[in-house]
DNA sequence: AATATGTTTAACAATTTTGTTGATGCAAAT
DNA sequence: ATTTGCATCAACAAAATTGTTAAACATATT
């Protein structure tokens, strides 16, 4: 009796975590409006009207998704807090960790830009309030620093630019540019893996006085 | 009467032309199932029945849309072709072509990062016939014989995509971007101008042995 | 065994979106 | 002035998509 118990419960939170994990992959590849909820239902294996059942409508099960991956985006940025090191070791930082986390989960790059163009108000007011936005700005205003001292050079926002494009375009382009290399996934991803390490050689050549 | 004639003529092929910018407008940020014809014909400031009587169905008016944007990301990068340039002649001569279309039509590259991911087939085949798929192996081995010559150095796949990446994210992540730096349309366009030349100091010193 | 509780399903209803048609208008040709 | 041919629109029909419900099912509790 205390076996089907628990039992019951993991799949019930099994049922529950599979939609959310199928709903991620539709929602993240073709957003809200592209996304069709049979399709979630299929990816999941499961009966349309179980995604009513556990998150009401299409609206509030996006709303779940989107949450989480918001969640994700302000982990991802946090990588980049790590107090005092110069800042050459935390751009390093940040280079590794985004790309550790991004190799984890490498359809959410474009799933955030792709948003952020559709609801650019809701990440306005994002920017002011959250995690991200205060990691990110300080990012910018340390980048700025440094170009003062003469340690880097120089415009800062370019060079802003520049490193989040270099970390985050292999993944958001990712089956344009494995398609233009004419790589398999396998090569791709091993690509990938070693760009960690010519990113900061790159960098560093690019910026360095 | 001559008069009138032309008149007519011209209204007609504006209907159709405004049809064809208003659905490339809606397309390009929503992708084919994202798009509502309403939206279309709104975007037009026209009857919806209209969209049907020059176009026949949402998926023929898409199929022109997405036509035009081959073509035009067939002409961006046949900007590489330049003959016997030296190597990085001919990598600034990309890198402000690229700029210079993309600051034109800015909504562009997204839309064929998307399209890559969800018809990845579509464009293997179009890789080994195409202009772009040319030039783009063109451009790869190039870069990849100028390392042999220790013109520059690095890993050849990682420089390729470094340098796509710096020249199209910008374009691509612009909202993300602009909403980060917390830019106004107007200032963000300019630092897109003035990253032309950026952009080639920053490649250069990244690379050159 | 009977009951209660939450889960699942198929069938249905409602809504949204796409596609069609017949009536109307408008300029050019006769 | 009448006719012809195309363009436009409003209203309608069809299809696709989302959302609801009632009944069947499974499992735990009594």
């Amino acid at each position: 009796m205390f076996v089907y118990f628990i039992t019951m419960t993991e799949e019930k939170k099994d049922t529950e975590q599979t939609i959310k994990e199928a709903a991620k992959k539709i929602f993240l590849v073709n957003g809200l409006k592209g996304a069709r909820m049979q399709a979630i239902a299929d990816e999941a294996g499961i009966n349309r009207a179980m995604l009513h059942y556990y998150f009401r409508t299409k609206d509030k099960l996006f709303e779940v998704i989107f949450s989480d991956a918001m969640t994700e985006m302000n982990q991802r940025m946090g990588a980049i807090i790590t107090s005092d090191l110069p800042i050459l070791k935390k751009i390093e930082h940040f280079v590794h960790g985004y790309s550790e986390s991004a190799i984890s989960n490498p359809e959410f790059d474009l799933f955030i830009i792709n948003e952020f163009r559709q609801n650019p108000t809701y990440f306005d007011e994002m920017m002011k309030t959250s995690n991200a936005g205060t990691v990110i700005k300080g990012f910018a205003s340390e980048i700025e620093k440094a170009i003062d001292k003469k340690e880097i050079v120089g415009n800062p926002n370019q060079i802003f630019l520049s490193i989040i494009a270099l970390c985050i375009f292999p993944f958001a382009a990712k089956t344009m540019v494995r398609t233009m290399l004419g790589h398999s996934e396998k090569q791709y991803t091993k690509l990938l893996e070693e760009r960690k390490d010519f990113l900061m050689q790159f960098i560093i050549k690019a910026i360095t006085p």
